[in-house]
DNA sequence: TAGATTGTTAATCGATTAACAATC
DNA sequence: TAGATTGTTAATCGATTAACAATC
């Protein structure tokens, strides 16, 4: 079920829903049927009152003196964080980076559908990876036109980010991922950017390291 | 210069710092001499108290009327995150996210050195990428006896994740840098785990799609 | 100098934790 | 039933923003 109270959902709880997914479905695959609020909580280091504050922003999944079913919760997390409505998506750039995602990245497992990959290099088109054909960049614009896509996936050269990106707005995605390590303008267009900078999780960690010597 | 004032630094602050880096970084690489607090600050989508407030943990790099000189904070910021420590790295995993890294990563741009790439398989020991010859994960624990190295990188199976991870603790790593996403056990060898979660952010930009619709 | 802008202290805002009545 | 555990309200803690004296 879509969220039941309304009232923006901070970002700091948004954040943690996937880690409740993952944690709940290790469970759930292991067969387990139902845990409190205080086991999560300590199997995930984190206190069971923040569970239950963030659990509350959507509705009511538990029961006094039993706790929580896993395979529900799993389900109802699953739904909040919009799994079940099988969102397409693209991938521009079949380079390393782009290859890494189509061969081993489970997009099903996150309740998504790639649904074709594009590149601008002319030893690549044509080719297949992962069973993907790789289609030419120059034919990304009549594919939007005619496959309704929720998500572009940018795994191109920094050079090519913002072009690529307007592409996309104007194709009608309702989000971006950014892997190119650019901050990308999307102007008023309304599209969500996800970005995962490599960088500047290297940097934190760098930053980690030094703290402690 | 290291850190002047000690008190543990938030880790909001911390992961704001890269992207500070980043953002002068492109200021100075374009030849931008001064910016203040609050020019900066819109630039960046943040305000000018909190560009203040964070740097104020790590002392004092403006000038009153003046504002911050651009090559002077990349490089005490620079500092602060460790980049010129030129920390080591070696790679666990030569698939396809692991030749994505070795390929594009720019790990020197980071401060980082990458010093040596292993695999298990066989037909990629002893080939070549980007340069590395790819050495056979047999010869790990060899390897970290003679090479005192400060980060590894796991882009090995999820399956293997937590004996490598044993593996670089035996060898004394500070740090790992997780693209398994499974969450890894280092017990209390104090060495510092930086996951980067695909599944995770990918979950949230849904999350967020969803969100709007 | 006068204007601009810092670093820091105080005020506000938001997120986390604690407490507890409700109830399975 | 008695014990366990929820959802929620209140208390605490921490992070962000505002204000301003200091000063370049």
């Amino acid at each position: 079920m879509q969220q039941v109270k309304k009232g923006k959902v901070s970002n700091a709880v948004i954040r943690r829903l996937p880690r409740y997914y993952r944690t709940l479905d290790a469970f759930y695959r292991d067969g387990i049927v139902r845990i409190s609020s205080s086991a999560l909580g300590s199997s995930m280091g984190i206190t069971a009152s923040q569970i239950r504050q963030d659990l509350s922003c959507f509705g009511e999944f538990g029961q006094q003196g039993y706790g929580y079913n896993i395979a529900d919760l799993r389900r109802e997390i699953a739904d909040i964080l919009g799994m079940n409505h099988h969102y397409s998506a693209i991938l521009l750039g079949s380079g390393n980076l782009g290859r890494a995602l189509l061969r081993n990245f489970r997009f099903a497992k996150t309740g998504f559908t790639l649904t074709a990959a594009f590149d601008a290099d002319p030893a690549l088109i044509g080719t297949s990876i992962s069973g993907f054909n790789v289609r030419s960049i120059e034919t990304l614009d009549e594919y939007l036109k005619t496959h309704s896509t929720s998500v572009g996936i940018l795994t191109v050269p920094k050079s090519e980010a913002q072009n690529m990106t307007n592409h996309l707005i104007a194709g009608g995605v309702k989000g971006i991922w950014n892997f190119t390590n650019v901050e990308i303008d999307v102007g008023d267009s309304g599209v969500t950017v996800e970005s995962v900078h490599f960088s500047d999780s290297l940097l934190a960690l760098s930053y980690l390291i030094s703290e402690k010597a």
